[in-house]
Formats: structure tokens, sequence, C-alpha cells
DNA sequence: GTGCTTGCAAACAGTTTGCAGATAG
DNA sequence: CTATCTGCAAACTGTTTGCAAGCAC
């Protein structure tokens, strides 16, 4: 688990390094990612930041969410249903892990990430650059209560 | 590379088979999904069907393709901006490699898949029930030519 | 004939954008 | 002070839906 306020205060510094202004909104929404260990959607985090900052709207929420993706401190996980989620703690490509029943995702650890992607590459001459791992099924909660 | 006439006639059946009716315009969307060797998107399959039937509407297009969806004959991939796909030749959950410059897919062998989905389901406890695993890079060809 | 299907247009959801007023630096 | 940022509302994109007319069976 990391640290909160450094990573905040990384955040803080990424904006302020490439001259972006460091405004109230901007700030609640860097403490929201920066503590946030869930997998929030922007409406979610919209609603967090409301019960702060009643008068920030969706717009700016995007635009700095937006900003952050772009210099790489933000992962977009890009669910195509209407459930977008953002993952400020790691912007690093990883796999996933979805409960279908909860909605609940986590990240788990898994070694043979590089192997896949190696025998993808060797098999095929693509270069790979990125990637997309989502696993669904059920947790060990839904599992029993379903 | 399978049988574009017996797909279509599986299709066909399977909507028979629960009642369906097989007017014009699914039959030709039909015929289109069973010869579609890559992973069209549902404007691009509008497009074709308008070409041999142009009274055709998107919206039908969408209604059929959503049926085929719910009878688990086809594979909606998902990819969350403007670019949705469908996959009509291998309904099953399957690792895609998708090239960034000219958005070329393919459907590469992956042997590793199965090994990669018991050690995600033995790390968390989940029961995994499906997976979206997409591979993002340069194809050979924009690899020589960028 | 019956009722599923079509095609149109309007509705929809999530995201983005234009712009006038507000404000960080 | 000035250029950026905010907040609102309107625009946009891909998809879905309501409904009258059409047609498969």
């Amino acid at each position: 688990m990391p640290d909160n306020e450094s990573r905040f205060q990384q955040l803080a510094a990424r904006l302020k390094e490439h001259d972006y202004r460091l405004t109230p909104q901007r700030v609640a929404l860097l403490r929201l990612i920066a503590s946030s260990e869930g997998h929030p959607s922007a409406a979610h985090l919209y609603e967090q930041i409301k019960a702060q900052f009643p008068t920030t709207s969706l717009a700016t929420v995007y635009k700095t969410l937006n900003l952050l993706k772009d210099l790489g401190e933000v992962l977009e996980l890009g669910f195509s249903d209407d459930d977008n989620r953002y993952d400020g703690s790691r912007p690093d490509p990883h796999p996933h892990l979805i409960c279908m029943r909860c909605r609940k995702i986590l990240d788990p650890q898994v070694s043979l990430v590089d192997d896949l992607t190696q025998e993808v590459a060797e098999q095929t001459g693509f270069q790979v650059i990125s990637h997309r791992l989502d696993f669904y099924g059920l947790c060990p909660d839904c599992q029993q209560n379903q």
C-alpha cells in the first residue's frame, strides 16, 4: 500500500513541472486519486469531490483526468459499457480481475504476463507495446452468496 | 479457414431454433458475418449491407448483432473508444493482437492462456468465467514503414 | 391474419468542447 | 495583470428504443 501523501506530492509535482496550475479543484482530485484504493469511475470521483467542493463540475473532472492520463500518471481502464474506470495507483498496464456480480476490481500478481507477451510477439512478429488483460468471474464472496 | 456456407447455415439454424424470423436483412447480415475474415465494426457491416440492400438501417444491424450476441454466436470485442468490433467466426473469448497504426486485428494462437487463467484463479479465489486479452503494438508491416 | 421485424427519428449515456467569467501565479 | 482554468450548457458519438407500417410465416 503506497503512501498517499507522497503519491499526492508526486502528482502535484508532475503538474507544476508542466506549468499546469494547482487549482483547489485539481488538488481535491489529486488527493482523491492518491488515496483511492479501488478503481473509481469518473462519475464516482465527481460525487466524492462534490461532497467537499460542491461547485466542481464533471467536465473539470474529465479535463483533469485526461491531463493526468496524458502525463502517464493515470491509467484509463476503458471498459466499453457505461462503467469506465481509472487507476491512479499503478499507471502501467496490468491485469485486472473483475467480479461480474459486485463489480469489484482486483489487481492480481501474475507472473506469466511477460511470458505470454513474448509468446504473442514471437509468433506474430508484432512489436508488442502495451496490453489489456481482464479476467471476468465471481469473487469468493459472491460465489458463496449467489 | 472455416466453411462460410456451413457457418451461415449454422447461424440461420440458431435463429430458426429460437423462432426468430429469417428476413432478407438478417440473411444478408448472417452471410456477411459468416464470410468476414476480420473483425468488422457495426458501421462497417452496415456499409457492406447497404451495398447489396440499400434500405437496411443501422438500427437493424445492431438489433441483429445483439440477437446473435445473446445466442452466443457472435463475440463483441468491446473497445472503449469509437472503434467497437465484432467477431463472428470464433464466439469464444480469445486473445487479440491489435496494430496501433493500421488497426489490423489478429487472432494469435497462445498456449499460455489457460495457465495464466489458472494462476489468476488460484491466487485470488475467483471463479474465472471469461476473459479479455488484448495486446497492442505494431505489426511487421507498420514497423518497417514507420 | 398475427405478431415479429423494419426503418426512421428521437432518446440516451458518457464524454468532449466553446465560451464568458473567475482566478492562480 | 494575464493566461489558464472553471462551470455551464450545448455538441458529439456510438448505441438503443418507440412506434407505425411492412412482411415472414
